[in-house]
DNA sequence: CTGAAAGCGCTTACAG
DNA sequence: CTGAAAGCGCTTACAG
């Protein structure tokens, strides 16, 4: 690799004359800017960043940590994350947690040693102490989908209003019995939709069945048998119901699958309305009606924010933005 | 943040001993060795590898270039680096480069400055200059997927011999009128692919059909719609088939939803198969008959390899992997 | 406008 | 077994 000296030595300067025109601080006689830059060129010099990070302890890198990026909901946070980081010269380290705090807390150790600037997290959220410590620490920080109860930067949607509109379509097109798979209640925006499905019914005078309530807490990416597995129990034991809420679009895909292997029809006889709308949800048959969540928006706000905390000596004022969800009505609801 | 000057005096020994210590190089005395821990426990002391990094030139990080992190493929094979690059105390900078030689060049520019260690990639293939250049330097790396025309380590499928059979498949059930949708030719992925299909027909006897192959070289990420929009133009313009082999899954999805805008049915007027077999390609109706490539295992053994290689001082002697693809036959096909 | 020097936080021969 | 010193490749006051 070549050096600061070296380029110096060819240019007949010294490296701090090198390292000056590099970084364009202060005022270099043209000539000799001249004369770096074409030894520069001709060395193909790249600086050394660790160097360079040793002095001024920045890396220019984020960590973004989230449960699973086989989950297709991460691939487009991660996009938007990277979108914005890539514009500002910022590098991204990705790490999986498995829903595992273990993992998570491993993960932000491992960062912070690497120096990682700030830090996007979409936490496993059992445990967060770890995480208000950093809070504490002043570390850039930003939490990303799943609200936690703690004093932080995060950027979510407001779950239990998007579930309470999408269950109010359904009960405004005429539907009474409406099941829900409510997802892992260990999780705030679960508890928080489930929470919008219960006033919603509420709000109309319908009373909440016990019997419609399913789904069960499981982590696993498989989350379509999550939805197949508590409608093909609804099925099996002959409860009535027109209509599903699934939490995500997967648990929606499972419970299409269900619906139509009992040969009834998506949405003639039951509808199904999903959470996320995912890319493929609209490839689907029938097309999945769904909530969208501005899944882009959400890493690429998160960057732009961790970038700004990066940025500034005192991260102060740690703040919730509400991104803004929307219903999407396809082809699985009537 | 705590040095390891700090530590040394916590400690009461010199900074070279609490180095010592915490590499386990040279042998230290018990007693030190413990007031050492103590220190370095009491302090929360995390080692700076910045500084560690410019002594012994290694980040202990790698770089995964790719397309698009939202093209489904990707995020099993990122999980696949991931994991095993952790096991080995590893990390993994993303970079996504949308098909552009430009952005592919920059990432490899900024991750080398950055100092990683290896880089896995999965090649825009339009021009590879730059590849053949590092493979030349003896940096670490290995191509995935994208099989080149290089001297370079590269993890593939043999997409030819795995299309000859897809096509073989559908020869021996009964199908004489086989179209294609054939995928960007520019790639030697779908090039292969072309020439298995035609090979197969071949073999069999059946002559190639010009008009049976359609698609076009977008390298969108809405694939299905090169996948809708050729097999719906077939259906407009009455061209008969009785089968279609999609060379990636979202074409063939494409497909399936052209045919039955035609109120036609898979698979009984027309079959169709796919390739990649996506987490999702299950979930659809009917369920994809498809190739299955292993996406983890090719980033699980990307990920192998590159430490492999970082840890020899002249890695060595180029080699292509050939990974197993498999056929799946689900309900697409008859 | 430019150079010599100090220092960022480590590691590792070199002494002892 | 342990410490002092040099050095990794930069940047930046400090002189001049």
């Amino acid at each position: 690799m070549v050096t600061i000296k070296e380029v110096a030595k060819k240019a007949g300067v010294s490296p701090s004359t090198v390292s000056r025109v590099l970084n364009g601080s202060d005022v270099v006689a043209e000539d000799t800017k001249e004369k770096v830059m074409a030894a520069v060129k001709s060395l193909n010099y790249r600086p050394n960043f660790l160097a360079q990070g040793l002095k001024d302890g920045k890396t220019k890198t984020i960590g973004l940590i989230i449960p699973n990026i086989r989950n297709p909901i991460y691939p487009v946070i991660a996009r938007g994350v990277e979108d914005v980081a890539r514009k500002y010269g910022y590098t991204v380290i990705l790490c999986n947690t498995d829903e595992d705090t273990e993992i998570e807390k491993e993960s932000i150790q491992k960062l912070r040693k690497r120096w990682v600037d700030g830090l996007i997290i979409a936490p496993a959220a059992k445990k967060v102490e770890h995480l208000e410590e950093l809070e504490q620490e002043g570390f850039p920080m930003v939490v990303i989908v799943r609200k936690l109860d703690i004093k932080a930067n995060m950027i979510v949607i407001d779950n239990f209003q998007a579930a309470y509109d999408a269950v109010s379509f359904l009960i405004k097109t005429g539907h009474r019995r409406i099941a829900i798979v409510k997802g892992n209640q260990q999780l705030a925006l679960y508890r928080d939709r489930f929470s919008g499905y219960k006033q919603a019914l509420l709000d109309a005078g319908i009373p909440i069945e016990y019997e419609l309530i399913t789904g069960d807490d499981s982590d696993s990416i498989q989350w379509s048998l999550d939805g197949y597995n508590a409608v093909n129990s609804l099925l099996n034991r002959n409860i009535e119901f027109d209509a599903v809420f699934a939490t995500t679009d997967l648990r929606a895909i499972g419970a299409i699958r269900a619906i139509k292997d009992h040969n009834l029809r998506v949405p003639d006889d039951i509808s199904v309305i999903g959470f996320d709308n995912l890319e493929f949800s609209s490839l689907i048959d029938p097309p999945l009606s769904t909530v969208s969540q501005p899944f882009y928006d959400i890493g690429a706000r998160a960057a732009s924010k961790v970038l700004q905390l990066c940025s500034k000596d005192n991260p102060s004022g740690a703040m919730v933005e509400i991104m803004p969800s929307e219903l999407i009505i396809r082809k699985s609801t009537r």
